[in-house]
DNA sequence: GTTATATTTAACCATATGGTTAATCAATAT
DNA sequence: ATATTGATTAACCATATGGTTAAATATAAC
């Protein structure tokens, strides 16, 4: 038991740092798709986007569901909010608005005059 | 020039792949830093640090100045935000309030009725 | 029961990754 | 001038990645 949290964020930015396996998430975020589905429109094997989904699934991005001898695969979008949570601490680097801490920061200094 | 953002995503999920490159990015948030300084915390050589932060530079999250002998990086959050705006698109799957999107569906829908 | 379909698994390959140590380079300090 | 310091680069290594083709598995259809 080290840090799930951390092996987690591993595992989802990996799966994420390739375009096919992006585009398939795309694909299942419009609907529940099946393994073949979502082999359609890449130029590649039938084994590689297996490969592609095993990857996703490390990092609980997918859902399997084995429906007879078809899979159907469905986005777990709560994979997708841990980057969300991740990222939330460096948006105050490009929101215009400021965050709770830094109106603290704000208030105090204005204190101090 | 195939897809300059698809490329950018795909260097900046794999950057962020690294739990040692995402504590850099962690230390460049709180201020600049020297490459020795961001090696400290680390049990491993500077060199294999000078390469996380070569994996960094090329996905645009660090900027280098470089001062005499010393290298100062600092976060570049911009690349960050790509990562933010990429997510957008998914964030109506975990948040509770509908986003505009779908509010137009919705509206849309009950016109029909 | 034989054939066809959906998918995974195995074996293989080239290249990438993440680390090491040793050598190099450039700027500072003595 | 020489030594020290901050950092990169080179050469190397084990393992991971992303693809292939061929074989295996399991269900469905005839």
């Amino acid at each position: 038991m080290v840090n799930q949290y951390e092996d987690n964020l591993n595992e989802i930015f990996h799966a994420l740092s390739d375009p096919t396996r992006r585009e398939i998430v795309y694909m299942m975020a419009q609907k529940e798709r099946t393994v073949s589905e979502l082999a359609e429109p890449f130029d590649m094997s039938l084994a590689a986007i297996s490969k592609h989904i095993k990857v996703l699934e490390r990092a609980n991005l997918v859902e399997r569901n084995v429906r007879g001898r078809t899979h159907i695969c469905r986005l777990n979008a709560a994979s997708l909010s841990q980057v969300s949570e991740w990222l939330r601490f460096y948006e105050r680097f490009w929101s215009n608005r400021f965050d709770p801490l830094e109106k603290e920061l704000i208030k105090a200094q204005k204190k101090e005059h």
